[in-house]
DNA sequence: ATCCCCATGTAAATTGTTACATGATTCG
DNA sequence: CGAATCATGTAACAATTTACATGGGGAT
């Protein structure tokens, strides 16, 4: 049908691994990744399920028994086409460089004084470290737990980082 | 005053580095970055310039004898107040990893037959290696005409696209 | 009982996209 | 003089955030 946007696609290829899952429970997962970008709040995450459901990309049955209204998430037949459709097409927004908010507050480097510059980068290269071994911590848990697509992302986003380090320390010797 | 966005941020700091600039110019200057994210259509940008002008973090004077109705942006002693609270404030979603769509693509690979799951890694090596070529070029580019900061900006995604190669070339030996 | 998590959602406001609309200037 | 580019902007729609609102289930 319609072509998904990042998140509606995100948020169906999750569902098709994990399902039968609630709306609550994708909330979850998007919430606690590693990545920016996908805070993945109520206000639309709900309604996006919703258009899915009216698309029919997904079907959802209520949890008999549960005062909350627990409904579960399925993946449909054409769900699962247009998951399928979505992961082939491959545009320039799919594999253009994505925006590093560190690399976009480097334009203004020059125009702090020398000794804010270098306070900054060292700043930078010292956070970045932390959330490398945050990742490297959860790569052993994925491993322990065997959780091979989650251990495969961690990964990209490992040598993400690590190729901001680069950056930084290439930067570091410039200035 | 009130943070800044993202995309006021860099509009604030690219006006500062190239003023007096028209917002036309803004708009182009996104428009041909190689980063995805910012497409910057008139419909954003103009209206976040008014929004700055009207927070004084922006002036702007009427270009005489032109009958476009040309105004030159400059930034305001506030803006570069504004800009450097914007570049120094370092919280977690400044650093952590950004979204790749390849990577959130990933995901899904493992419910796709065998064969194209290999085809699909290929093309996506490909087609990044096509933009790292691409960014060489601008680098040269950028190398002869004296901009260190586009080059260094430039250097940043080159870095960060062969990251990407690399981890795809790891799991092109997985599957 | 009480606290935390599960689970659902909505309302208002902001932000951004797509598509449209207009006209001036410059270069060949 | 015609085409490309410069330059401004708006209108309708879509997506997203922030903040609010409600209540059940399970463990101590």
């Amino acid at each position: 049908m319609s072509d998904l946007t990042e998140l509606e696609g995100a948020a169906l290829s999750l569902i098709s691994r994990s399902q039968p899952m609630t709306t609550y429970a994708v909330r979850s997962v998007f919430q606690q990744s590693l990545t920016n970008s996908w805070s993945a709040s109520a206000g639309s995450i709900y309604p996006l399920v919703r258009k899915l459901l009216r698309a029919n990309l997904l079907s959802e049955t209520q949890q008999k028994g549960d005062g909350r209204g627990t409904k579960m998430l399925s993946i449909t037949r054409s769900g699962k086409t247009a998951l399928r459709d979505w992961v082939r097409a491959t545009d320039a927004n799919v594999i253009d460089p994505v925006a590093d908010p560190i690399r976009t507050r480097s334009h203004y480097l020059d125009s702090l004084p020398s000794r804010e510059q270098k306070r900054l980068v060292t700043e930078w290269q010292r956070l970045s470290r932390n959330v490398i071994a945050q990742i490297k911590v959860s790569i052993e848990q994925g491993q322990k737990s065997g959780d091979r697509l989650e251990v495969r992302a961690l990964r990209a986003s490992q040598l993400q980082m690590e190729a901001r380090l680069t950056w930084l320390s290439e930067l570091e010797k410039e200035l």
